[in-house]
DNA sequence: GCTTGACATGTGCGTGAGTCACACATATTG
DNA sequence: CAATATGTGTGACTCACGCACATGTCAAGC
């Protein structure tokens, strides 16, 4: 046995305390539950009045769980349903209160990984991040995948259209 | 702005992949939740006949969801009760099935995090080693917080007795 | 001794978030 | 036009919690 075991445990350990910090975090900024905050953030920065069942793709839910989902988001006056461009599509569109929601979730998620890589130098976190990038590539499911690897990410700023985000290459690349 | 945002968004995204892949797998290979599967894992690697209390603390729920928890594993035959030390507690021992099934998810764990370490060269996992210890020691909370970093880790292998683990080299200098 | 308070466990009851089975309207295709 | 697929929505349910509270137990003080 070598220490893959313990490689696994420690990186194991970090994408727990991530998750639970980051799920933490974002939930209490938007007062809803983690779905529900992972379904404001990529409205806010991906996806543009989708339809329902877009938005299902990217959290992985049921389609009627999904519908559940928009209903809360609509009571809480975050979010509006439209007509989409099919008669039996609807689309989801955040309202200000939405937004203003969304950008809580999204400085409370930068605010804890912010707050762990500030344990990094510039360098440092270079590396980490390419290695990062490395691991996520191969973790990457296809297309058509549920729970989109990125729905939390703020993708404005994650370089994928330039081609520097690892997922969305990987993503790609599965698609050819 | 820096690119810090995008090093944030790549941590936050393996560490979402990572926890997804994660309870994914132990749960499936538990036949129980996230929670239960996480409590079978503590019990095999570093919980000896615990009170139901200090299973509590580690897997952060409250007192009555906790008893409600041992209720399900003590039907699903994984768990029995004693009785503990003190009249009040009481103690939660493995089943021999118990046992198995935590096995089953300690593989299905490292079947995931293996898999995707399986990319890196071993002189690359060490250097990832490293950079996630030091986060990880950034983000572990004082000895009585809820939610225990390590409740997924095999404990055995991480090292933690010689002195190897972050996460608990980190909760050592917090306590003193 | 008894009393008071802290503590561990367990119970009744409620709830949030999801599922499944199904209905309905609309699109698409043979 | 008929048959089928697709998107959305509803009713009934489950599961995993939480809260408020009851019960039994230990520890400290007088």
């Amino acid at each position: 046995m070598t220490d893959l075991t313990a490689d696994a445990n420690v990186l194991g350990a970090l994408a727990l305390v991530v998750s639970d910090r980051t799920s933490d975090a974002i939930a209490g900024a938007a007062g809803l539950s983690e779905t529900g905050a992972a379904a404001l953030s990529a409205l806010h920065h991906f996806l543009d009045r989708p339809t329902i069942d877009l938005l299902r793709q990217v959290l992985g839910l049921t389609p009627s769980g999904t519908v559940r989902l928009v209903d809360r988001l609509v009571a809480a006056g975050y979010v509006t349903r439209g007509q989409g461009a099919d008669g039996r599509s609807r689309t989801v569109t955040l309202t200000a209160d939405g937004r203003r929601a969304a950008e809580r979730v999204a400085r409370a998620r930068t605010d804890v990984l912010g707050g762990a890589l500030a344990a990094l130098s510039p360098a440092e976190r270079a590396t980490l991040h390419a290695l990062a990038g490395r691991l996520l590539a191969t973790l990457v499911r296809g297309p058509g995948a549920t729970r989109w690897v990125c729905r939390l990410c703020d993708t404005g700023a994650c370089g994928r259209a330039e081609g520097l985000c690892p997922a969305a290459n990987a993503a790609a690349a599965a698609r050819r």
